[in-house]
DNA sequence: ACGCGCATTGGACTATAATCCAATCCTCCC
DNA sequence: GGGAGGATTGGATTATAGTCCAATGCGCGT
């Protein structure tokens, strides 16, 4: 089992993770993450000296997730339509949280884009991870040399219908949206 | 014309409409806003106690540009299909500052969507007067009844293409997603 | 059980931001 | 041209955030 400092390494990324998504990260202070993980205010800089170390150990967290998210849908899922669709079911999956913090990759990249270019490189990285694995299932799909530009169009999708039913907190047009994409992917098998 | 102290405002709230597009509102701090305002320290507070009561002002000014801006284009333009083709332009138009700060409307309700529920509000705004405006051109080209949803459809696709050219620095994305909506308006004319 | 060293603790320190204010300076109306 | 009130000024004040640190605690290998 994991020692107690890991556990509270652990518990201070699961709170900054989560204070990032839901107020974002300039407005989440290092009281806030202190608060929320329970550990006393200097113990924090045990494990992160900055701000911007704290960050990359959330989207490093975050990397972890998705990344073994993927590989377990690679193990279950056969084909690459229903890959795609259970991508797509995220939106399903979490409409209450996509309504109240947006998309928890866009929304983060969008903030440190403004003008944290170092930090929004590494933010970018989730969408990377994302993007080579749509990208293969496109491929598998049947269009190898659109695939890239498949992927980027897909991500697009979502990113716009999340922007606009968080805007005007509508889960009706998240998942009206959501269907939309699926009727596409299942056009996009159809003809390949 | 205008009295100096009118100048003053209008030079504080430009000076604050840039940084807040560029930098997000909560990283833009009152000192940046003089600084680019070119007033001494203590001036703002004349004019704007909180920096609540500055982003309302910079929201106004916005929907003021945009009012006349639509209005003009109301003006010069005859039909609804050149119109909503028009609004589409403004990707083309502006597809460097896009790339760099995203899209203006859209980056600040993501930013005081996530835990600033009454700045947003006065944010959502900027949507609602675009709204407004496309749904009566989408009305006008025949669909009365779907020019709501073809008004989201539409917004949601700009966001989503923003979002990703700005992520992967890439306004040929950006431009092509601008053309393949387009091409999607002129479908809807065909076929109304 | 012992002690080495990782881990913890809370408060101090510094920087930055938001806000206020008292003194002063116009501007423009009588 | 004089004064009343709006506008300007820069520095003071307070709050919040980020960072550091010296003293202490305690888990774990021997």
């Amino acid at each position: 089992m994991a020692t107690k400092s890991e556990r509270t390494r652990r518990r201070i990324v699961d709170a900054a993770n989560q204070l990032f998504y839901r107020k974002g990260f300039n407005r989440t202070s290092f009281s806030d993450v202190v608060d929320a993980a329970e550990v006393p205010r200097g113990n924090i800089y045990y494990y992160f000296k900055t701000k911007d170390a704290l960050l990359r150990a959330v989207v490093k967290h975050r990397l972890d997730t998705v990344s073994t998210m993927l590989q377990e849908w690679d193990r279950q899922i056969p084909g690459p339509l229903e890959r795609l669709e259970r991508f797509v079911q995220i939106i399903y999956d979490t409409t209450p949280m996509l309504l109240r913090s947006g998309c928890p990759m866009g929304s983060l990249n969008i903030e440190l884009g403004k003008d944290q270019p170092e930090l929004k490189e590494e933010a970018k990285r989730l969408f990377e991870l994302f993007e080579r694995w749509l990208t293969h299932q496109f491929a598998e799909l049947g269009y190898p040399d659109e695939a890239r530009e498949l992927t980027l169009q897909l991500m697009a999708r979502g990113q716009g219908i999340i922007v606009i039913a968080q805007v005007y907190q509508d889960p009706g047009f998240l998942q009206r949206g959501a269907a939309e994409i699926k009727r596409w992917l299942e056009e996009l098998a159809r003809y390949a």
